[in-house]
RNA sequence: GCAGGAGUGGCGGAAUGGCAGACGCAUCAGACUCAAAAUCUGACGUAGGUGACUAUGUGUGGGUUCAAGUCCCAUCUCCUGCACCA
């Protein structure tokens, strides 16, 4: 009997090895394969289960790579800066500095128990001035450029954590970090101009393996839309108001229009007898967050008092106010054409308003309607000149003959909004501009950055749109780098988003200090191959990021403008019932334990087996003894037969190249979870097919470890060790199935008739139909009466006799 | 409301249109043991039968097909995302 499997023996020997030597070299010939994680932000809870499976993925892939052939870059870092890091260092009440190191080193121990081939000497920590310095550089390029730039308006304001915040960190109206109701706030901002990468973004999405999911949720909150704005004199007046419609073939049924409680004209249009109704419902509009907006179901409205008139046909329609139009989007006001947009019908319900149609449905004119019309199929009624046309067809062509007469123009629209990017924290990158009295903003010179954020004894957030860095004078007061007069700095912080938009591109170059990246560098390991994560950042980080590397692609910094080629996103370890792992609802799970009962291998597995990595799984811990078992299991087969001297058979290199197809086949397809089974199934069939032959041949035992080695590294080493190699499993190649050895020559066949099984058949695979015709129907004589009708024989699968 | 995903034993989950439930957990029985643990062997959808068996079964209702968990139509439920974007 061999000796039992010790799993901690074993880890700690091959921790140790690794360490001495390193399995994953770059010889400076091997292609390079660059498999990132996405950074975690140092919290104090530390790691739970769920974070070992996006880890465990990751490497498992990872060291698949380097099996074929490949120098992986698989590095390790630290999203410290920003409001969890902040928020947790308040209620520890240490400084953020201080708690962020403590948590970094306390989940860098934690992390090395996945035993993953992470090199830390690529490691990279935002909050790093050496890395920060950066961080501010791209940020100076883009003002240079440009890109960032200054504007008051109202702002998502999170009354919580005292900031500003970004379209994308609002989630149904409330912070996307700690839940709290989103209201506005009028404030001077730094923006930053991602809109102007619109089109692009939304183009490349094409050259992206990334899952469907994701692309469509940056697409759709890139929001492209194409239509028209269309000018509306005011009657009476000199204004004309411009609005923006993606229906213009609709123009003849609009019967009024309405504008946002922001728009600029919207207080100048009220009359003597409207005007304290007006005044009154722009206050109330300014009063009300985005979530009573929202909630809202009720349209509400105000009528000023005023026409426009439609330059089609000259009809006058009146102008109302109204809150379920937003400022920020077009052009702020809307032509309302109630016969077609379930909206403008209930809004001209409720207040009374004509209703025109002008596309018929069903060759028709709708009587007493009860619903708007919206599909853009039908012909054109009550259009004067338009009438008879194909509603399809006009709202496609609408746009260029409104142009040509002069009445507005083609135009498209995106719901992407530009990037709020100052928050009033601490915790955060100093934006480095100075505000000279006479050069107006001007960036803090290059070769002055980083630009380092001072020291504070006090950093609590205040609340009053203004920084903590606001009340350090000696640091607020500075002078211009260009006239030299008396000048303040930018007390704004930047966005955590600032240093996760880019930090990928620094693992390869961390410790240049002349520039972001060599663009040798970037040449050789750029861009990220693999990239693994949560969904939870679809339009946030990751959309950031594609435009930062758009960015430093148009400014020569790098050569492509797509950071990540491939996108996996692993799916939620949920507790019980689905309901997520947090310390409020005391069910995470502590690797911790797990490992020290079953070790690392046994759990690194079980990451993968309790379901599809792209899935929620709930954790069962119970499940965790199955794999423990078959690293028993497997241990004993192999070292109970290795010095058997096991004869190669036929059948065991048949099993030996079907198992290499199918491991290999599940894990290209990113089947995780069936990867591990078919290893237990494999094995299963080795343990029979050994206890039948006395003995298992070599070449089949070293080719399962060889398998086994990205899942199970530990025990796969040890394995190969005792089979009596000098060299780590890992300089092996990945084995390749041999199409030849795998074939069957019989295979058992279902015999069915009408469809149901009534027995089986051996068949040699090469047979042909009227043999396997003749052995089905011998198989199955007994059950066989009546007319067989027909007869079918899919080789290798099934014979049907069809029988009346 | 719109878009995407999912619904299969007690549980997690497998199934290029071809014998549904692989693999594992839990459970039950047996072996080993003074005993327990570990390990090994076997059973394990439901109903009926002593039985080799028979019928039935992948949310629900239809359809296509020799054959449907898988394809098509309709419908219900759950999850995720977006949500007055004109």
């Amino acid at each position: 009997m061999a000796a039992p499997f010790n799993h901690r023996a074993v880890e700690e020997k091959w921790r140790k090895r690794w360490e001495e030597h390193p399995v994953n070299v770059n010889d400076g010939k091997k292609p390079k394969y660059y498999c990132l994680d996405m950074f975690p932000y140092p919290s104090g809870n530390g790691l739970h289960v769920g974070h070992w499976r996006g880890y465990v993925i990751s490497d498992v892939w990872s060291r698949y790579k380097l099996m074929q052939g490949h120098y992986i870059i698989h590095p390790m870092g630290w999203d410290a800066f920003g409001l969890p890091a902040e928020n947790y260092a308040i209620k520890m009440g240490v400084h953020p500095a201080k708690s962020t190191a403590a948590n970094v080193a306390n989940i860098k121990k934690q992390i090395n128990d996945i035993a993953a081939l992470y090199d830390w000497d690529m490691e990279v920590n935002t909050t790093d001035p050496k890395f920060y310095k950066w961080t501010q550089w791209i940020f100076v390029k883009m003002f240079k450029e440009g890109l960032a730039y200054e504007k008051e308006f109202p702002i998502n304001w999170c009354p919580s954590c005292k900031t500003g915040l970004a379209n994308e960190e609002v989630v149904n109206g409330c912070c996307e970090r700690c839940g709290a109701t989103v209201t506005k706030k009028n404030l001077r901002q730094w923006m930053l101009k991602i809109t102007a990468y619109a089109e692009r973004l939304l183009n490349d999405l094409d050259k992206l393996d990334w899952p469907e999911k994701v692309k469509k949720m940056q697409s759709d909150w890139i929001g492209k839309s194409y239509g028209a704005e269309v000018e509306f004199p005011v009657d009476g007046r000199e204004e004309k108001i411009t609005v923006y419609t993606t229906r213009p073939d609709t123009l003849y049924g609009a019967t009024f229009m309405v504008l946002a409680p922001e728009h600029a004209l919207a207080a100048s249009l009220a009359t003597e007898d409207t005007k304290e109704a007006v005044d009154k419902y722009i206050l109330d509009a300014s009063m009300k967050s985005n979530v009573d907006r929202l909630q809202d179901k009720e349209k509400t409205g105000v009528f000023t008092g005023s026409y426009a008139v439609n330059p089609l046909n000259g009809a006058k329609i009146p102008i109302w106010l109204s809150d379920y139009v937003l400022a920020d989007y077009g052009t702020g006001a809307i032509m309302c054409v109630p016969a077609h947009d379930d909206r403008d019908f209930e809004f001209a319900t409720k207040f009374n308003i004509p209703i025109i149609q002008v596309i018929a449905k069903d060759g028709k004119e709708i009587e007493n309607m009860t619903e708007a019309y919206t599909e853009a199929s039908g012909i054109m009624i009550n259009s004067g000149e338009w009438n008879g046309m194909e509603s399809a067809v006009l709202k496609k062509e609408a746009p260029m003959m409104i142009e040509k007469r002069g009445l507005g123009r083609k135009t498209v629209n995106y719901k992407l909004r530009d990037w709020v990017f100052s928050r009033q924290r601490y915790w955060g990158e100093p934006i480095p501009i100075i505000h000279c009295p006479h050069c107006g903003n001007v960036p803090v010179p290059e070769d002055q950055l980083p630009l380092r954020l001072p020291e504070v004894e006090s950093y609590q957030p205040t609340g009053t749109g203004e920084s903590p860095l606001a009340a350090i004078d000696e640091w607020v007061n500075t002078t211009c780098p260009v006239c030299g007069a008396p000048a303040k700095r930018e007390t704004n912080t930047m966005p955590q988003w600032a240093g996760s938009s880019w930090y990928f591109l620094r693992y390869v170059d961390n410790h240049n200090d002349k520039e972001l990246v060599s663009r040798e560098k970037a040449d050789k390991y750029l861009p990220v191959d693999m990239y693994i994560g949560g969904v939870e950042h679809a339009v946030l980080h990751l959309l950031y990021s594609r435009f930062y590397t758009k960015f430093l692609c148009d400014i020569g910094v790098v050569d492509f403008d797509e950071p990540f080629t491939k996108l996996f996103n692993q799916g939620m370890i949920t507790g019980e019932n689905g309901v997520k792992m947090s310390k409020s609802m005391g069910n995470v799970v502590s690797p911790d334990d797990l490992i020290r009962d079953y070790g690392c291998d046994a759990l690194r597995m079980y990451e993968l087996f309790v379901g599809p990595p792209e899935l929620d799984a709930e954790w069962d811990d119970r499940g965790i003894e199955g794999v423990a078992r078959f690293l028993k299991r497997f241990w004993n087969l192999v070292l109970d037969n290795k010095d058997r001297d096991g004869k190669e058979t036929k059948e065991s290199v048949k099993l030996r190249h079907k198992m290499v197809h199918d491991i290999t086949t599940r894990l290209e397809s990113f089947s995780l979870n069936t990867v591990i089974s078919g290893f237990m199934e494999y094995n299963n069939k080795m343990i029979d097919l050994a206890k039948q032959q006395g003995g298992m041949d070599r070449e089949t035992l070293e080719t399962a470890m060889t398998l086994l080695a990205p899942f199970a590294p530990h025990i796969a080493e040890e394995l190969w060790e005792q089979m009596g190699h000098t060299d780590s499993v890992f300089a092996h190649g990945w084995p390749k199935a041999d199409a030849e050895s795998m074939k069957e020559e019989e295979k058992e066949i279902a015999v069915q008739i009408n469809g149901k099984t009534r027995g089986v058949v051996n068949l040699p695979v090469e047979c042909s139909k009227e043999e396997a015709i003749a052995a089905g129907k011998a198989a199955v004589a007994d059950r066989l009466t009546g007319n067989i009708v027909k007869e079918i024989y899919v080789p290798g699968r099934i014979i049907n006799l069809v029988v009346k």
